[in-house]
DNA sequence: TCCCGGTGGTTCATTATTTGAACTCTAGTT
DNA sequence: AACTAGAGTTCAAATAATGAACCACCGGGA
């Protein structure tokens, strides 16, 4: 592994849950001599990807890190022009909505509005959703590259609960589904229990930059509610698309299929 | 430099006005070999802390920038909070506002909120702002650590423009009035007919963690104007900070200031 | 009071990684 | 067809990263 691989899994370390740790924590965790640890925490340190309590001696992220994103975000304001559409899906489904970014053939969760209810559905921001067993993947794999959608679906798919589809054929069986009707479905595929339905943001190609999503309890998912959702869910993401682009999913979608 | 260093410093060269370059660019830009930086950019592309446009091959910042950002502002979310009093003030006041936020004793600018006027101040995204030549820099001054604000007072200040103030004891005056008034304002210190006021926004232990600010044309700028927006932007960053801490502004102020 | 085990932080000879000149290969230009 | 400039690759040489052992400090516990 390169130094530089290093230093960056130094940052994945930190979670939601725990933003803060001391050196010899993350040395632990990493597997690092306590001397590269701390020397690599001084680069990161430098470049502001992390930052240090003057206090407690403990690390978090830093700041550095919310400017080079505000940058990305200048040219892909994908956060910024789907967060309202995720509060309002939010409000009037009552249910925890996610919204995922994708970047090197992985989904990865960067906002969640929860549910108010005391049965909800706990996502974690940061989290990376695997593309054949959630809602979300589903329809990420729906609009993607052909070459990349193949090689998706190439290897072993792992099972996640006894639920989750695995054969490449009837996952194909799925995308096409999602790509007439709009929104893919998961009936607890990652997780015993949620029900997830979900559609794709496309970017200005025609292929899917992102995807939105509500993940519900079971026992709150009818099959009525389940279609009622995905064409939620549906409107928001090409209401985002369109946003995002000036132009009209349908002709953005066909665009990028044909 | 350290390898982590240089792979990060890759990173600066991506701007708003310049989001993509291509791999000749980039090692042009930075001095570093070809073969070198391709190497980096693959360790980055792997973090997701890169991307690769398929078609052009041309690099940008990736989305796990947004993905570790997003985790510090589950602790911090200061960004979060701060924006919509930030898009207030510039609906208010219909001139650029900016926010920064401090790191590392440093003040970096993670959002901007254009006027609409023709004749308006541009900031961007992701810029370094000096400690003695800015308004924001002196309110971050106003109400940081002592030890820190000695050593950021210690070495050779740089004049910007003919205006910049330069001389440590003038500046803790300012300081001063900063503190008692709430405002900090500049007259064209950093940039010529730019006329800057700003307001610290304290973090939990009552020290400045970023600064709120309004950035006009000295041609807008009458005394009376000036502190219409001071008081303006005084009232938002305390606004910011309380709902941010659950705590009154002076209260945390003199905690710190103690 | 003095250990003990736990921090964070530092040093320097050894070791492994990074470096860059030179090299393809591809695509666009004259 | 010859030329230019770009992306990407190779491998001996040079350089930077490594980690065992080190110090200083803190907060119990006997």
């Amino acid at each position: 592994m390169s130094t530089v691989g290093k230093a960056i899994s130094l940052l994945d370390l930190f979670t939601v849950d725990e933003p803060e740790l001391g050196l010899s924590e993350i040395a632990r965790r990493a597997s690092f001599d306590k001397a590269t640890t701390r020397r690599l925490l001084v680069s990161l340190t430098h470049a502001g990807f992390v930052e240090q309590d003057a206090e407690t001696r403990h690390y978090r992220l830093g700041p550095g890190l919310t400017r080079l994103a505000r940058i990305r975000e200048a040219r892909f304001p994908f956060l910024q022009t789907a967060l309202p559409f995720v509060r309002e899906l939010a409000a009037e489904s009552a249910e925890t909505v996610h919204l995922s970014e994708a970047g090197n053939g992985t989904l990865l969760t960067i906002h969640v509005e929860h549910s108010a209810r005391a049965n909800r559905i706990n996502v974690n921001v940061g989290e990376f959703l695997p593309l054949h067993s959630t809602a979300s993947g589903v329809a990420y794999l729906a609009h993607m590259r052909g070459p990349a959608l193949k090689a998706a679906l190439s290897g072993p798919l792992q099972p996640h609960t006894p639920r989750t589809i695995t054969d490449p054929a009837t996952i194909m069986k799925a995308i096409e589904v999602t790509r007439k009707r709009g929104y893919s479905m998961s009936d607890q595929g990652y997780e015993e229990g949620v029900f997830g339905v979900a559609a794709a943001v496309l970017g200005p190609d025609g292929y899917a930059i992102g995807t939105l999503a509500v993940a519900a309890p079971v026992v709150r998912t009818s099959k009525a509610a389940a279609n009622e959702r995905g064409k939620a869910v549906s409107a928001a993401a090409r209401r985002i698309t369109e946003q995002l682009n000036g132009e009209v999913f349908d002709a953005l979608s066909s665009r990028a299929l044909a």
